[in-house]
DNA sequence: AATCAAGCATACTACGGAGTATGTTGTCAA
DNA sequence: TTGACAACATACTCCGTAGTATGCTTGATT
């Protein structure tokens, strides 16, 4: 999953996710991600301290891959236009190439009461929602330029930033990778939702 | 929730939603359930077959909640923008009213892969699903018609219906109700998702 | 060569939750 | 008035799973 020389523990998260993914972040034992590795318990407890801090690693790593992929393309020179379109393209790229990650991360959008978590779980999740804040603000700051500068229609900024991040994540419910043009077919999802994403915004 | 006189089936509907809502399908207990009654396991056993059945229940009425309210708004005799406008207005003002229920559906729109299910569970499971590709296609059918005649830009069918059923849905995640001015919120987040609705199709 | 720790596997415990078997109460019909 | 059934409550069983305690092996270090 994007690495290099996968080490022992990216590849527990690799496994996890996967996991989590098809049987849900509740029903997935941890010896169900062990035997998905040909190993046991063992292994996973002697990375992660808990179910919890293992599945808080893999929430973490999703925000960090669209993270990373979309900072570096903003660009202050151009529009607000241009910048959305391509913020939008290179986010439903990532996605597509990270996708089990990001399938886990969206059980969680609204599954914050947990029944029993201890002080350091807690901790690991508010650390999460600080790097999706701080992702969000990226889009968020981009619309508002364009609605101050009438590139984009006014709206309440919130209803407009979470209706066209979720658009974009749309794919993360429908999306099942084909076999041949893999690569142009992601491309092209990409490139209709980042249209459609700037279309609704005037 | 949206009932005259709850029976004690429609109230355990109504506990049940809430607790899956709010714990998650997989975490909330039968028990946790009842005691939200006041009542114990008995009493929902009496009713209900199985946590399974009972989880299919919830998700089967609200599907039935927003094709109850979307079908008869529809009107041959008008243009598909005007029909999808209204449509996407009225499915909104829907979930915003029965909300728990939608988001014990959106923890299952990539679940299907239950650890072990019986035959009657996946009898019940087909049959929502039977009932949501009947809702889906409401709006793909208009959506279809408004491609045709050019009043929206042509692309991937599937694409376009997804991304802007999800977006209709994305109050799922983020909408809190507040105390005043309940209604007219609701309204006009309806109101601003269905103008972003039609323009991103065209 | 001996030591030691990292990186696992194995074998256990404890507990919560789904499901069941059985008891209890009220109500209505004959 | 009785019996029969609906609508629950109570008291269990059983199993899966998170977590732990401990043992084993291999490579690096002194």
């Amino acid at each position: 999953m994007l690495e290099k020389s996968p080490s022992s523990k990216t590849e527990i998260l690799d496994a996890a996710a996967t996991c989590f993914m098809t049987l849900g972040s509740d029903v997935a034992s941890i010896d169900d991600i062990a035997r998905s590795l040909g190993a046991t318990k063992g292994r996973i407890y002697h990375h992660y301290s808990s179910k919890g801090a293992l599945l808080s690693a893999v929430r973490m790593r999703a925000v960090k891959f669209t993270l990373n992929a979309v900072t570096p393309i903003i660009d202050v020179q151009k529009t607000p236009v241009e910048n959305l379109r391509k913020m939008a393209y290179t986010h439903v790229l990532t996605v597509l190439e990270t996708l089990p990650y990001h399938r886990v991360v969206l059980q969680h959008y609204r599954k914050n009461a947990a029944k029993s978590t201890t002080d350091y779980e807690r901790q690991l999740i508010s650390e999460i929602d600080a790097e999706r804040t701080l992702y969000e603000n990226l889009f968020r700051d981009v619309i508002n330029q364009g609605m101050t500068n009438d590139n984009f229609i006014k709206r309440d900024i919130s209803v407009a930033l979470h209706s066209v991040l979720l658009m974009l994540n749309s794919p993360i419910f429908w999306f099942t990778p084909l076999k041949e043009n893999k690569r142009k077919n992601r491309q092209e999802i990409a490139s209709q939702l980042a249209d459609m994403a700037v279309a609704c915004l005037r």
